[in-house]
DNA sequence: GTCATGCCTG
DNA sequence: CAGGCATGAC
């Protein structure tokens, strides 16, 4: 819509119709173009001050015009009023030419011959003046006579008159800025014409306001057509707003003094252009909505595409390694996993079809690789393997091993990255999950002590699994996965070890690592603290930090830890203080007849406290320093020191020698 | 003052 | 297991 009129056509009744209803009707696909109109700089402010400040540039001419005002018109109250009340623009016009008013003040006219084109300007100026000598009682009258139609025109009149009955000034004002341009464009021209001239344009003004204003009722129609056929709700939401523009529009043809009788042909141009422009406005909102749909359609088949993929993909795996694949790694692959599995990806995060297209091709890689790794990681794991006793195994369906990282399973980390949102979800539960003992790890085999059902693990170990592929995207070597209890990876790559310091690094650096980085100590962590303790009584604080390399340490974490073996110590040695004295109230002689085995009621009472799932193969070591714990406190309480408040530092210091290294499979966040 | 540790208590 | 408190080392 090409809204560039000509300069001759601005007139205040049109020029305030114009400014202050179009922009309110307009679409913003026409904004732009009403901002680069000229008459769209009249924004704010009274046209007068705005025509006055666009005129200003012409200072020559005002300068012209305020001359003779002050000289033939308001020479009473020339002066210092002037100076006041046009405002500094005219200080500095009027400081441009003082000679001027030093002529006009000192000595005629006609003292100082004034150059040609001074002299057409004045006598224009005399015209207009000649004229505005009838219309400044039109105009002074005003108030009574337009006002009454044009609120807005009345206010900037109001305000005219109210000048104008100060300084009989405003009408000056007026004609000022239109001579000025007029001056400008029309030197020639009379003060007849321009007043035909004004009308005529005022009126092709009117009447192209009319048209557009039409044209824009007929676009917003359009809009309305278009978003109903294929928004139903749009519709219904844009009603209102329709109701309301139209009402706008409404007004503002009323304000504007567009009446019927001053419809004329719609000017062809404008026409032409605002039919271009509405009809790029529909083609771009019929593409835009094209591609919005193409978008969504497109979503949803890459989506449903990927899902099947990967369901043929499971169910050819499971069905094809049924025989070759551990037990653990069936668990893995069962159909409930899967379904388990896709119900909460289609459930939890229906819009991750691009992480699991990134995630789907390694998938595949990640399973075979899991397979082909299986007996390495075993034969990897065999020191820590448990292999208990018939008569120590609380349960023990199959023989096979017995511990919980022997399991870890990297199908688990079949790649899917799930959202923000559902880490955070994934972290709630893991925290405060259906499990506060270890017998409830996934991937736990169902030989593994269990104190919950197996329905309530399996989903459970679903939102486990789901956490665990959360940081598939950096391989194996970086899989934290920990999220606490989710512990599988462990053995996967066993010849790939990295610092704590190494891990949390990378994770700082990586957003995506930080998912898996916990924030608090989980009831896993506790758990493999518990079990640390078969190794370590006096584990220092850079020790926690390389063996929980899943926890973000601070202070508080770091004192939690300290303090969990501390109560660790404080058990430890209540146990052996307990037995120390049993064993003197039994009548052992010789601290050699104390031994502690895998069968005494010392260990078994630590065991339960420290390794209560019994899944885990507590070492000989422990055993020995157990005995020589208990050692002594035989000794020590048989010579009676106990009796010294301090007597157990000097245990304590000889216990915190025994400290044996932490296998290294420890160090894995997700060891558990 | 801070930190680690131990003891006591709930 | 955690909180509070006391103690001792730095």
């Amino acid at each position: 819509m090409n809204l560039s009129l000509p300069d001759q056509t601005m007139h205040s009744s049109s020029e305030s119709c114009l400014e202050d209803d179009k922009p309110e009707v307009i679409l913003p696909c026409f904004r732009r173009n009403m901002h680069e109109d000229p008459l769209a700089a009249y924004s704010n402010g009274s046209i007068i001050s705005q025509l006055l400040r666009k005129t200003i540039h012409n200072k020559r001419a005002i300068d012209d015009n305020h001359f003779y005002l002050s000289n033939s018109v308001a020479a009473a109250d020339s002066g210092q009023e002037d100076e006041s009340s046009v405002s500094s623009k005219d200080s500095t016009i009027e400081a441009v030419s003082p000679s001027d008013h030093v002529s006009t003040g000192v000595s005629p006219e006609g003292d100082h011959p004034l150059p040609d084109h001074l002299k057409a300007k004045r006598a224009r100026v005399e015209n207009i003046i000649r004229v505005m000598a009838g219309s400044p009682n039109s105009r002074q009258h005003c108030d009574g006579e337009r006002c009454d139609t044009d609120a807005r025109e009345m206010r900037e009149a109001r305000e005219s008159c109210r000048e104008n009955k100060r300084k009989q000034r405003l009408p000056q004002h007026q004609e000022h800025s239109t001579m000025g341009w007029q001056m400008n464009r029309k030197p020639g021209s009379s003060c007849n014409d321009n007043c035909n001239t004004k009308e005529e344009e005022c009126h092709k003004l009117k009447e192209q306001l009319h048209s557009m204003q039409r044209l824009l009722r007929q676009l917003q129609e359009k809009f309305l057509q278009v978003y109903s056929q294929e928004d139903p709700e749009f519709i219904v939401r844009e009603a209102a707003g329709a109701v309301s523009e139209h009402d706008i529009i409404g007004n503002s043809t009323d304000a504007c003094y567009i009446s019927p009788e001053e419809h004329l042909e719609t000017n062809n141009s404008t026409a032409t252009a605002n039919c271009n422009d509405r009809i790029k406005a529909d083609s771009y909102l019929t593409h835009q909505r094209e591609s919005q749909n193409l978008q969504e359609t497109l979503k949803q088949e890459l989506s449903k595409a990927v899902n099947d993929c990967i369901d043929r993909v499971f169910k050819k795996v499971s069905s094809s390694t049924d025989m070759d694949i551990s037990p653990q790694q069936r668990v893995c692959s069962t159909p409930e996993m899967q379904i388990s599995l896709g119900a909460d990806r289609k459930s939890l995060a229906p819009d991750h079809s691009q992480a699991e297209e990134m995630s789907k091709s390694r998938s595949s890689e990640l399973c075979e690789s899991s397979e082909a790794q299986t007996s390495q990681d075993q034969t990897e794991a065999l020191s820590l393997v448990v292999r208990k006793p018939p008569v120590t195994q609380v349960s023990s369906v199959t023989p096979t091993v017995k511990r919980p990282y022997a399991v870890h399973q990297t199908p688990f980390q079949f790649s899917y990255t799930p959202p923000l949102h559902e880490s955070h979800i994934l972290e709630h539960l893991l925290k405060y999950g259906p499990h506060s003992n270890f017998g409830a790890l996934p991937c736990m085999p169902p030989s593994m002590d269990r104190t919950s059902p197996d329905s309530v693990d399996l989903s459970w170990d679903a939102v486990a699994m789901r956490s665990k592929v959360t940081s598939s995207h950096f391989g194996h070597h970086h899989r934290p996965s920990s999220m606490g209890a989710v512990g599988v990876d462990g053995l996967c790559l066993p010849h790939v070890k990295m610092e704590s310091g190494e891990l949390q690094s990378l994770a700082e650096r990586n957003p995506y690592m930080s998912l898996n980085i916990q924030e608090g100590l989980t009831p896993s962590h506790l758990k493999k603290a518990k079990l640390m303790f078969f190794y370590t009584r006096y584990p220092s604080s850079n020790v926690l930090k390389t063996f929980f390399p899943d926890v973000k340490f601070n202070r508080c974490i770091t004192s939690q830890l300290i303090k969990w073996f501390s109560n660790f110590r404080e058990f430890y040695y209540i146990q052996m203080e307990k037995f120390a004295r049993q064993a003197i109230a039994e009548g052992v002689r010789d601290v050699k007849d104390i031994t502690v085995s895998r069968d005494s009621e010392l260990f078994r009472a630590l065991n339960m406290h420290y390794n209560k799932a019994n899944d885990f193969h507590v070492p000989d070591r422990f055993l020995e320093v157990a005995e020589i714990t208990l050692h002594e406190f035989y000794n020590a309480i048989s010579a009676t020191k106990d009796s010294d408040s301090s007597w157990k530092k000097a245990i304590y210091k000889v216990i915190c020698k025994l400290d044996s290294e932490i296998p290294e499979e420890f160090k894995t966040s997700s060891y558990l």
